[in-house]
DNA sequence: ACCATGACGTTTC
DNA sequence: CGAAACGCCATGG
């Protein structure tokens, strides 16, 4: 039953693609994994990104509005929070600041 | 097969 | 403008 579904292996790919500073949303990623209506599974995908060999900023990851959602999933609250702010993120009450601004668009980035 | 849950998103009130 | 409800889809019990 453990075969990488292709779903899960674009995740991971893509998030793993997402460069430093830039954050991107479940649902953009959903939308350019053709599955705009599985935005969960995208999260459902990152939570066992946790266990995969690679590392998967899943911390560049958040929900549409740019709030950290799960940063609780990441193995602290504090941490994804840190990340972000370490990579020239403001991030206040769990918002990220200029969110639009720090945006990343797969569909607009990878061609 | 059915119900419940979840790192979401959109629409409605 | 803010909160709540509904909808979607996959996994687990």
């Amino acid at each position: 039953m453990e075969e990488k579904d292709n779903f899960f292996e674009k995740v991971y790919k893509l998030a793993a693609l997402i460069p430093y500073g830039r954050v991107t949303s479940y649902g953009a990623i959903a939308k350019y994994l053709g599955a705009p209506r599985s935005a969960r599974m995208v999260g459902w995908a990152m939570n066992g990104s946790q266990l995969s060999k690679q590392n998967i900023p899943a911390h560049r990851v958040v929900n549409r509005k740019g709030t950290l959602t799960g940063k609780h999933h990441f193995g602290g609250s504090n941490m994804m929070c840190q990340l972000l702010e370490s990579e020239g993120i403001e991030i206040i009450d769990d918002q990220i600041i200029d969110f639009s601004k720090h945006f990343w668009d797969p569909e607009k980035e990878i061609k």
